[in-house]
DNA sequence: GATCCTTGCTGCGAAATCCGCAAGTTCCTG
DNA sequence: CAGGAACTTGCGGATTTCGCAGCAAGGATC
């Protein structure tokens, strides 16, 4: 009952709510911001105002508060073999003891893309994006293995990159 | 000799050659504009030709054409876990036979964000998002495990997310 | 080597957008 | 009821975007 459309007047950017982790929920209308967003981060206000039944002033201090509470960010991406990363590969890690000086550690490492948590027979996995060979085998073998607490790790080296979108929320 | 510095006049923005794949190679000036837009997606152009050492026109045209092209896009990434989506997974896929097909089908998939042929003891890796566990659970063993050509799945459920990067050239 | 053609860059107005601000309204909360 | 938050409308001025004409460099052709 607190949003019956999409331009409700009184729908609360924040859904007074907090999430288990302290991340804002997000309402209606800056979700279709943020969806509008996605298919194009150099949108004009006005233009994504007009979509979402806000005024330009009052999408542009959404965005800037989306902005400023890393809700969400507006970048430019692009598929690494174009930028001269040929070698990718996804790293599963096991660990012994506490995993988060390990998640630490490989987030430090600027190859490193991604690093998430799981349960599964991984605890963790890390993206790794390298320029060639070597630089692959460097990082897992080097590195990575290196770290204290570090059980054993697995490779999957990228052949082919098939999907990679950034479209949550607009299907 | 065809790039002596990021301002050079007579740099060629596909240097000459083509990669494997048809996509083209970049040069200096090109990697250095993305690089600004990865640190700022809307950042305008002017500012940009000032950090690389063009013109405001000159880097809206190479903007368009890295666009046209699908060499970058311009987007607004998000935490999916703030806009609303409580479960993810990495899924593990075996196949027998041929791997296109079931790449294919993953890829077409809305639930499917992330799609990638891999090398070592899972043929793909398909990142899934969803909106909560029956959702997951739904995807992974009604959908995923139904696709013909697929032996069998390891799915590793998303904890913790550490790090997700999209800065990649800008190190 | 002269010519043609393409590509990329510059420079420049005109149009559109961004940005800050102020006043007024509505709704919710303490 | 007072206070706060969010939105709207309206407004200029600064900034940015956009389209176009002109020019220079490099390659291809004859």
């Amino acid at each position: 009952m607190h949003s019956e459309g999409v331009a409700s007047r009184s729908a609360d950017p924040r859904d007074s709510r907090e999430s288990r982790n302290g991340t804002p929920h997000l309402d209606a209308v800056s979700l279709a911001i943020i969806e509008q967003l996605q298919e194009d981060g150099r949108r004009p206000y006005a233009a994504i105002g007009k979509a979402v039944g806000l005024s330009e002033a009052a999408v542009r201090q959404r965005v800037q508060k989306l902005l400023d509470q890393g809700v969400m960010q507006i970048v430019a991406v692009t598929d690494p073999l174009t930028v001269g990363f040929r070698r990718q590969a996804m790293v599963g890690v096991n660990v012994e003891g506490s995993l988060d000086p390990v998640a630490e550690a490989l987030t430090a490492m600027s190859e490193v893309e991604y690093v998430v948590m799981t349960a599964g027979s991984f605890d963790i996995l890390a993206e790794v994006v390298c320029e060639d060979d070597d630089h692959l085998l460097d990082v897992i073998n080097k590195r990575i293995r290196a770290l204290p607490g570090v059980r054993s790790t697995e490779s999957f080296v990228y052949l082919k990159l098939k999907k990679q979108t950034y479209m949550w929320g607009t299907r």
